[in-house]
Order: structure tokens, then sequence, then C-alpha cells
DNA sequence: AAAATTATTATGTATGCACATAAAAGCATC
DNA sequence: GATGCTTTTATGTGCATACATAATAATTTT
């Protein structure tokens, strides 16, 4: 039983992730230090602490400062979502992307946004609504407030070609946002928006980046009845 | 004006992120090499390399061999969601968990089922209806199907107290699954689990895990009204 | 026995160097 | 001018070494 020698970081992973699964390593046991692996596998510590940090990061492992590392007893699957252009989203899917605005305005908004955004109630913001369709059938309805104090060169887009979606990932910087997804029962307005029937069960994506302390813009974007966001593990 | 030094790969990638932000390098511009880089900031190329590798796995930069480095044309929201034990979940908001088994049996799974686990029609399989409550409110009612041929020790196991959720991820190792997540109306049944009126618009979170070629289990967790998902980008 | 101090230890990271590898660019050949 | 080969180059990675840092364990002090 001779050493078969892992050279690379991806073959020690490989071989971490194998004693897991064979249940060498129990979620929860303490796994064996680097420099002790980087010996039994002849290779340098370097090394492993690449193949292990990696696997810290996918949340195989939990590593701690001289607690030493272990298997995390809780394996948190971790879904990363790619969340895309509306536009790529629709393309990658083989259909026809097609976008309509329905109507722009400067208004104060409900007290729902300004108090989110940390706006003064009596600041006007920039309202947009849009629609998105796949193979010209509605697919996403696009809800969407932009603080012009943040963005002053929004306030010269009409954004009757180009949707928000993809104007503001080009031309605004940010430093942080949020985002949550719910369903919701369509309202009577949104039902024909996306003309389905009112009361259906809607995916939303809320949305809200910020720039430092200054909220960029909040977004609610509302997908047809069936629609899934997926992922891998 | 010279050199600040930047000494440690954190530092660096802060300051490729301020660049990044103050549009000193555009999205799908190429900016400099590493080696180059390394000389500006007054730090080995490693560090560099490590800070703009983190940089490239978060999604802002796009790196290619001999091609070089730029700025994300299009910084793909990447939202990585932390996916809990339920009850976990439910205790980190302060609520008290509960569980409750609703049904339990070895029984043959519908068409639609058996398809995607890619398990024989006429194989039947563990199927286990749960409800998750928080403060003794129905907080999520999970619907599972479990492959008896992969987790033979499920057979065993009652769920009458552990939900199948927490006993399957300490229990079971898989190798890779799907999740999806989307909107859905809730069924007369899935109303009456729920407590919620039938139709209401519910949050559903379907995961499907394997071991190699073979499905472990399937489930569906259809969460109260008005649940949300929530994250930081 | 409790609290504060010190030692130990496993991970975290910086560095210089070397070589591997993918891909673009240049060059030669037909 | 299209095709295939060669060179160049930027990233990707491995290694030995050194030191930093956090957290535990051991020890001393109160």
């Amino acid at each position: 039983m001779s050493a078969p020698s892992f050279r690379n970081w991806q073959s020690v992973q490989e071989e971490v992730r194998r004693r897991i699964h064979a249940r060498i390593w129990k979620p929860g046991d303490l796994i064996p230090n680097e420099a002790d692996l980087a010996l039994e596998f002849g290779c340098a510590r370097t090394t492993v602490n690449r193949a292990l940090r990696a696997l810290a990061d996918a949340g195989v492992l939990d590593r701690r400062r001289k607690a030493g590392t272990r298997v995390a007893a809780q394996p948190v699957a971790k879904a990363t979502l790619q969340i895309a252009l509306i536009k790529t989203e629709i393309r990658e899917r083989g259909q026809d992307y097609s976008y309509q605005r329905l109507t722009r305005s400067k208004s104060i908004p409900p007290a729902a946004i300004s108090d989110v955004m940390q706006t003064a109630q009596s600041r006007a913001l920039l309202h947009i609504r849009a629609l998105h369709l796949a193979d010209d059938k509605p697919y996403a309805f696009e809800d969407r407030w932009i603080n012009t104090d943040v963005v002053p060169s929004a306030r010269a887009e009409a954004f009757d070609m180009l949707s928000p979606n993809e104007w503001l990932l080009t031309h605004t910087p940010y430093t942080h946002g949020e985002i949550a997804f719910s369903a919701t029962e369509a309202t009577a307005d949104e039902a024909a928006v996306l003309k389905c029937a009112e009361g259906s069960a809607l995916f939303a994506i809320d949305r809200m980046t910020w720039d430092g302390a200054r909220s960029v813009t909040k977004v609610r974007l509302l997908f047809r009845p069936g629609h899934q966001l997926r992922t891998n593990l």
C-alpha cells in the first residue's frame, strides 16, 4: 500500500470528497490537519490548503483556526443562482426576446418604496413599468423605481427601446444589494399585463441595489405563471 | 505620487473593485496583467492572482489564459442562497420549531415522480408527508419520496419525531442535485394542511438529489403564503 | 475556584521561483 | 487565401519557506 500521490489540488479535493462520501470521514468529524494530509498525499501544504479552502467555500467543510477542519455537520446546500439579464435568459432558452415599455414617469413613490429605499417621502423617483416578452408572449413584468439623485443620467433615458434591466447593468455601478424571492397572487393589473388569470400564483423577484449608503434602484420582477428558477447543487 | 503598496490580497481586491466602481476600468475593458499589477501594487504576482481569482469567482471579472483579464461586461448577479434545515431556519428567526408527520407509506409513485427520479414505474418508494411549524403555526409542508434501494436504512425510520429533511442530511451522502424555485396555487389539500385559503400563492422549492446515477430523494417544500427567500448580492 | 496570562497549534497568507497550459498571434506551407 | 505549425504570452498551479493570526489549552496569579 504505497502513497498514491495526489499532485494537484483538484485531485486532493476529489479524494477528500470521496472519503466524506464513503463515510470514512463522517459529518462532524475532525479530519487530519493540513500538514499531515500533505505528508500523506505527497504534496505541499499549500496544495492541501487550496483544496480544503475550496471545499470550505462550497460548504462541505468547516474550518477554524487552531480548532482544525471538520466535515460540515449540516452541509448547507449552497445554491448559487445566476441572475442574468432577462434578455439573455430568454435567448438562452432559444426563444425570441422582445421588450415593451409600458409607462415612464417621475413620481412620488408610495411610502413602502421610499421607506425601503430610504429616500425622502416627498422626493420624486423615476418609475418605469415594462414588459419582457418571449416569443411575443408575456414573460416578466418589470416594475422599477430609480433614484435619479444617484443615477442622474437616467433622466435622459426614455427606456422605450432598451429595458432599465439592461441599461442599469452597464451604466450604474453599485456596491451591494439585496434580493428576495417569493410567491404572490396576481392583482387585476398584473394579470392584465401578463395575460394571465387574476389571482394566479406569480413568482416574484425583488431586488434593491445600493451605492454606499444611497439606494440606486428597486425593482420587482413578476414572472408569468409556471416560471421556475433552477440551479444545481 | 508614490505606490501606496497593497500588501495583502484583500486590499488588492478592494483596490480593483474601487477602480471598477470608479469606472477607471469599465465593463468590457482589459485590465493590466498580473505581473504589471504586482509591480504597481508592490506585491507578489501570487497575491494579485489570488485577488483577481476571487473577483472572477464573484463574477466581477472574466479571465482567460493568454487573453487576459477583463471587467465583466455583464456582471452576472450571483445570488448564493443558503438552504439550511427548516428547523434551523425557524430557530434563527427566533421562533419555536415543531414537527408533525402526516403520512408515511411505501407506495408506487405517480409517473411524474418515477420519471424524474428515473426509477422503474412499478417500483414502490417511501412517501412521507410532513409539516414544519413555527410557533405552532404551519410554516412549510414537506412532500417527499425516498428511493429505499439507495437508502435502505430509511425503511427502519418512522419519521414521526425526526423530519426526513433532517434525517437524510446526516444519514445520506449524495453527489449532486438540482433545486428549483417556483410559485404555485395551493390545492385544497395543501391549503388544508397549511391552513391557508385554497388557491393562495405558495412559494415552492423542489429539490432532487442523486448518488451517482441513482436518485436518492425528491422533495417538494411548500411554504405558507408570504414566505420570502432572501439573500445579499 | 475564578480570572488573567502565556504557550501552543492549526489555519491563513505572502513571497520567489519554476513550470504547465491555453489561446492568440505570427509564420510557413500548400 | 486557407491551412497547419510554431512562438509568444497571460493565466494557472505547485512548492518551500516564513510569518501572521485566532482560538484553544496550559499555566499562573488573584
